[in-house]
DNA sequence: ACATTAAGTGATT
DNA sequence: AATCACTTAATGT
């Protein structure tokens, strides 16, 4: 597989070399788990179309919505977990389709002192993983699930790149941990404020939120 | 036509 | 914001 173009805007050509002669490409059909809790990680991905959704999940198997990883993204907690072999706090399940290029760990380490752009992007991925984890934080903290809602719409849209989005309340409701009803109430909220339109498991978004 | 599942709503805590 | 209890609407068989 070899790494598309728009990478060499990111990587020099030394790394962009290595990363297509170490990486394997991996393709992942929508759905399927990629890591579930415990498991320890061997490659670090990274994501060069669709998006991967990934979760913490409580004791009780409930699950709260972390964040989407795009594509020319990686996962952050690739990064702080398994480059010292420590088992997955989290679980990536393909939102859709996914292609990615997969790099084992053991390269990580070289990598970051030899190539400049490696450290930045890895930093760059952490960077802005923390600063986001820090703002559900504050959100949850404060109550705002309305805000929530939004960020997660938003978010949602993003990653399948259309005003369309294919959730049932259900759904929405156990990736942000509430009960259904609440759901409901808040986006009949958001229509009636003509931000959105309620379907049988689709919802539409109009303009901007 | 009937059963099943998603969504809407009022009342209560 | 959560839960309950109930209604209404959409969808599958």
């Amino acid at each position: 597989m070899i790494l598309p173009e728009h990478f060499s805007a990111v990587f020099e050509p030394d790394l962009i070399r290595e990363i297509n002669k170490k990486g394997r490409h991996v393709s992942v059909n929508a759905g399927e788990t990629i890591i579930s809790p415990g498991q320890t990680i061997r490659t670090m991905p990274i994501i060069l179309s669709g998006s991967v959704k990934v979760s913490r999940i409580d004791e009780e198997g409930k699950e709260l919505l972390l964040y989407y990883v795009n594509p020319e993204e990686s996962c952050a907690m690739t990064f702080t977990c398994c480059m010292q072999h420590y088992p997955s706090e989290i679980k990536a399940v393909a939102e859709d389709d996914v292609e990615m290029l997969a790099v084992p760990i053991s390269v990580m380490d070289e990598w970051l002192v030899k190539y400049p752009t490696w450290k930045s992007f890895v930093m760059k991925t952490i960077r802005n993983r923390f600063n986001e984890l820090l703002k559900t934080i504050d959100q949850i903290a404060f109550q705002k699930l309305d805000e929530r809602l939004i960020h997660y719409l938003k978010e949602k849209s993003k990653a399948s790149g259309s005003k369309l989005i294919n959730a049932s309340h259900e759904q929405i409701a156990g990736e942000l941990a509430t009960s259904r009803v609440v759901i409901s109430r808040l986006l009949k909220k958001l229509e009636n404020e003509k931000k959105l339109l309620l379907y049988r498991n689709q919802i539409r978004i109009l303009g901007e939120l």
